[in-house]
DNA sequence: TTCTATTATTGGGCTCAGTACAATATTACG
DNA sequence: CGTAATATTGTACTGAGCCCAATAATAGAA
């Protein structure tokens, strides 16, 4: 634990934090692309190879906020005993989790997205972060319903749920700053999987007057 | 359009075909990871840069079936008029492209995973495929829907249309020799998503004797 | 058959992400 | 103050992906 505290006045912030904060500018500077890590590690004053003492690829920078999100949740899971409603169960750990994330708190991944270039580079990388989520989820459900984690229905829920939180993500980043808390959001993709497909978008159909052309 | 006939006997095979024949031989022997693209190229008789002419990535010789599945999936989606059952022509589309592929047709991802290595390493370029399908249905159901693409009912259900559609092949081709054909799979995971995960999982759970432990 | 425009293939060089490993600095703690 | 643990750095390397110009092969016209 090398760069805590310092003994003189300001506190010697961490190498990771640093590196985190010059990635930033760096990307909204330069986009993602053409941003380098010798470039970030310059402006953070660290050698290139301290960048990967804290993180694995240069995408990892992007999804800080999701990765501690898909963390917690993971926790969550965990903690549920078997037998219980494993879709109720599901929407309240998720729902624990997001409640405590800012309006502010939102990827830089998804933070303009347009001026940092990262539309289709970090598609990729975020993707795996859907994977990993859709992993815990496969394995809750899996112990819940006493199936199989390769089960069809087992994977194909956990591919809905996990795709409707990252969808909720992202249309919650993409609102911008009079965007409401990110717990709505969830709410709302979660019921378009719980209720169905054919209700969900039936019902959308209905409620909307038949545009012409 | 060089290589596709020749005078003599044996008609000369593309270069294609003979990259792709040599990628599968050196992943199955040495697996994906420890396979690099100079050795495909050269047991395949080309130069290095012939690769990329045909491939924009080494992971693309993974999916050419499920590549050739996704072309197909938006002529179809393309094909259908404004107005119909979203739900209903989506499932259709998707059935009948599917209808057309073999049982041999596997991924050369899917295949043999143990054996190649292909876990981790192409789970993502898979996911890339799961990307641009989800793509695809959301500006089909937008258009279905008349909604924006980026409203989060479309990419809600776009995203658990893609990620069922994945989870099929994949469970289809983790069956084995005595696979059924890739339809049926397909079918049973579109009913996951379209009666709604609260109606599966619950029927799920009820359809079990109640496992103790 | 010969010429020509098109397309496929090749060669060379280059950037940069990611890895490995050993050496050194820094910190925490006894 | 000494020492063990941890953080940081230097150096070197592999391999994917890209760019661009040069060359070979092909199809089609004449």
């Amino acid at each position: 634990m090398p760069a805590s505290q310092n003994a003189v006045g300001r506190p010697r912030r961490s190498s990771r934090a640093v590196i985190e904060d010059a990635a930033a500018e760096l990307f909204l500077e330069n986009t993602y692309a053409l941003t380098t890590i010798e470039q970030i590690t310059q402006r953070a004053g660290v050698s290139r190879n301290t960048f990967f003492n804290y993180f694995t690829a240069k995408s990892d920078v992007l999804w800080v906020e999701l990765d501690a999100a898909i963390d917690r949740l993971a926790v969550e899971l965990r903690a549920i005993p078997n037998g219980r409603s494993a879709l109720a169960e599901m929407r309240a750990a998720t729902l624990r989790v997001v409640s405590q994330i800012g309006v502010d708190r939102v990827p830089l991944a998804l933070t303009q997205v347009d001026v940092m270039g990262t539309a289709e580079e970090t598609r990729v990388s975020g993707l795996a972060r859907l994977a990993r989520r859709s992993d815990l989820i496969a394995d809750f459900l899996a112990r819940q319903l006493s199936r199989r984690c390769d089960d069809l229905l087992v994977l194909s829920a956990a591919n809905a749920l996990s795709g409707a939180i990252s969808v909720a993500w992202t249309v919650w980043a993409l609102d911008g700053i009079g965007r409401r808390p990110l717990a709505e959001y969830m709410s709302e993709a979660f019921d378009v999987v719980s209720t169905g497909l054919s209700s969900a978008l039936g019902a959308a159909a209905e409620s909307l007057a038949p545009l012409p052309e």
